[in-house]
DNA sequence: GCACAGCCTGACCACATGGTCAAGATTTTT
DNA sequence: AAAAATCTTGACCATGTGGTCAGGCTGTGC
C-alpha cells in the first residue's frame, strides 16, 4: 500500500500549478456564464492554456467543475461552523452574519458559483446539502434554540434564521448589478449593508429589557 | 397611420395562442436551464410544435428570452408599487413583503428566470434595471423615509430595507431545493417563512413603546 | 548526455445547436 | 370556389463545442 490517500494523489510541481491555473481560470468563467455558458476554449484562453492540455490536467469539463465545489464548500461553511456555544448569543449570531458577509464581498465568483448550481436544482452537489450542510444546520439551530430557551435571544425559528443569513448575505454578491444600479452612485453597497443587517439582527435578537 | 401601435402589432387567433404557448414552454426550460443551457429543440418539443414553427412566431431565441422577461418585469415590480402612503406603515410594509413572498411561491419559474438573468449581470435588461426599477425604489424609499422621521416605523436604511425584501422572499424561490433539503420532511417552507419574515419585519419597524 | 516519464499540441471528429428556405398545407377573404 | 394570406415543416447549413489522439517536446534522474 503506498503513501498516498485515494483523494489527494502526489502530484509535481507543474501538475501543482497547472491545476491551480485551470481552477482559477475556471473559476472566472463559470461564475460569469453557469455551466453550460461556459466553454473550454474560454477556460483554456483565461488560463493560457490549449484545450487538449486542460483535458490532460483534469478529464472532463464535467471535472473542473466538480472540483471547484466541492473545493468550495468547506470554506463557505466555515462561517457557520465557528459559531460558539461559549460566546455571547448575540455578538455570535452577529459575528457569524459578518463573516458571510464578508465572504460574500471577497469571493463573489465563488458565491456566484454556487447561486448558478442552486438555481439549477443543485444537481452536482445534493449530497453534501443533504449530508454535510444539513447536519451543520440542524446542530446550529439546536444550539440557537437553546440560547431562545435561556431567554439569551428573541426567539424566532433557529432554522430560518439561519437561512436568512444566507439569503441577506448571498443577495449583495450574486444580485450585486442590481444592487448598484438601486442605489446609485457615492454608494458603498457592503459598508452600508454591513450597517443595515447589524441594526437587523440586534433588532430580531436583542432580549427584550426587563 | 393604421389602428396598431408599435409595440402591439394586431394578431390572429392563431397567433395569439401559439406565442402564448412558445412563451410557456419557453419559462419551463429557460428558467430551469438558463439561457444559455435551453435549446431551441427543447422549447418546440415542450410546446407540442416545430422548431423552424417556432422561429416563424419569433425571430430568435434571443427574443423569446426578452419577450418573457419584459413581460414579466410589470409583475414582479407590482407589491412594492402597491405600497400606499395613507396606510398604516407597519402593515403596508409587511403586505408588500407578503405580497412579495406570495408571488415568490406561486411563479418560482419566474423568479428563476430573473435571477438567472441577474446572476450573469442584467445584461439584457439594464435600462429597466437602472430605469423603471431605479425609479421606484428611490419613491418608496422616501415614503418609508417620511415614516421613520414621523416615528411611525423605527429608522434603517429605506433602501436596504426594500432589498431585504428581494433577498429574503427570491430566496425560498430560487433556493428551494436548498431549503428544502435542509428543512427536511414535514416542513412547509412557505407557511415557516410567511410567520418568520412577519416576526423579523415587525421586530425590525416597530416602533419603541413609550 | 542519455533515457524515460511526464508534459504539450495541431489536427481532427462526432454531435448539438441556432437558424434558413422552398414548398406544401390550412385558413381566411372575396 | 378560387385566390390570397397565413401557417407549417422536412431537409439542410454553418458554426460551436466537448473530447480524442498520434506524435513531438521537455524536464529530471542517472
Amino acid at each position: 500500500m503506498e503513501n498516498k490517500t485515494a483523494r489527494a494523489p502526489r502530484r509535481s510541481r507543474i501538475q501543482q500549478k497547472n491545476r491551480e491555473t485551470i481552477l482559477a481560470a475556471a473559476l472566472d468563467v463559470f461564475s460569469a456564464q453557469g455551466f453550460r455558458g461556459a466553454t473550454l476554449d474560454q477556460i483554456a484562453l483565461q488560463a493560457g492554456l490549449s484545450k487538449p492540455n486542460l483535458l490532460y490536467y483534469f478529464g472532463s469539463k464535467e471535472e473542473i467543475h466538480r472540483d471547484l465545489l466541492t473545493g468550495l464548500m468547506t470554506a463557505w461553511l466555515e462561517p457557520l461552523r465557528a459559531m460558539r456555544e461559549d460566546g455571547d448569543p448575540l455578538a455570535e449570531m452577529l459575528g457569524y452574519m459578518r463573516r458571510k458577509l464578508d465572504l460574500s464581498r471577497d469571493f463573489p465568483r465563488e458565491s456566484r458559483l454556487f447561486a448558478n448550481e442552486i438555481l439549477q436544482g443543485a444537481p452536482r452537489i445534493s449530497e453534501v446539502i443533504q449530508g454535510e450542510l444539513r447536519d451543520l444546520v440542524q446542530e446550529k439551530a439546536r444550539l440557537l434554540s437553546r440560547w431562545m430557551d435561556l431567554g439569551r435571544i428573541r426567539r424566532s425559528d433557529p432554522v430560518h434564521l439561519i437561512i436568512s443569513v444566507w439569503a441577506l448575505t448571498q443577495h449583495y454578491a450574486d444580485f450585486e448589478s442590481q444592487t448598484r444600479a438601486v442605489l446609485g452612485e457615492g454608494h458603498d453597497p457592503w459598508t452600508e449593508a454591513a450597517a443595515f443587517l447589524e441594526t437587523l439582527y440586534r433588532r430580531l435578537l436583542s432580549p427584550l429589557p426587563g
